[in-house]
DNA sequence: AACACATATGAATAGAAATTCATATTTATA
DNA sequence: TATAAATATGAATTTCTATTCATATGTGTT
């Protein structure tokens, strides 16, 4: 999931795509996103608010970070994540609006 | 991967994000998208392009027709594929611009 | 209606990514 | 410096997705 060292043995640049993808097609990953998305937290406060196990958040979180789109700072004994706001809204908010200009519809000529 | 019927059946509005993007989250699709970003073209225009076989080709349509990033439609015998460009696009571009952004900077840091 | 061309489908398998769990590492503090 | 608290890591396993290949379906032509 961590594409960065795969840019470097010279593979295709059209991998960071499907890479970045993979590494967001996953319901805790979103989860854990949506939850920063209101405000940072420590990974025993996510695993607190989203009711998961320590070290799949931890896992979790790392490939978020390999790619950038979460941060992380030390404060005390606890690591503070935090969103990068910057890329993933704007990106969810067009699958919004795709979804409610293409996706109903489609849904409906499937069922026919 | 078709995400219509998961919605139909109760689940949770966030999956549609991991669904989404768990559909792209694969180096075919990525090539497919971008041979038809450059033309519209058949299923077996596709094959020779891409140097794939038929019914992965197949497979992989059918996905990504199913939340309408491709379009399809029927022209003599043969079933012309094209690109829903309005959501895809935009989405590839954000991501160029992360990468700039945010990845190189990054990749350095991690490898202290 | 028989045929060929084009595409789709299903089921088995292979492959990749997520999860689990035991343990290691890091950080602060007594 | 020993300890506790917080997090990270690795390897085995499970779960999910893509691929393969044989075959079915659809479309136009003779």
């Amino acid at each position: 999931m961590c594409y960065h060292s795969l840019n470097d043995r010279g593979y295709s640049n059209m991998n960071k795509y499907y890479l970045f993808f993979g590494n967001l097609a996953n319901k805790l990953k979103i989860d854990i996103i949506t939850e920063l998305k209101k405000s940072p937290c420590s990974v025993l406060e996510l695993s607190d608010k989203l009711k998961t196990e320590q070290s799949k958040l931890s896992h979790s979180l790392h490939s978020l970070r390999c790619c950038s789109i979460v941060n992380v700072k030390q404060e005390g004994k606890k690591r503070i994540y935090s969103l990068n706001k910057e890329t993933i809204l704007p990106i969810l908010k067009i699958i919004d609006k795709h979804e409610n200009k293409f996706c109903k519809k489609h849904c409906r000529a499937l069922k026919k």
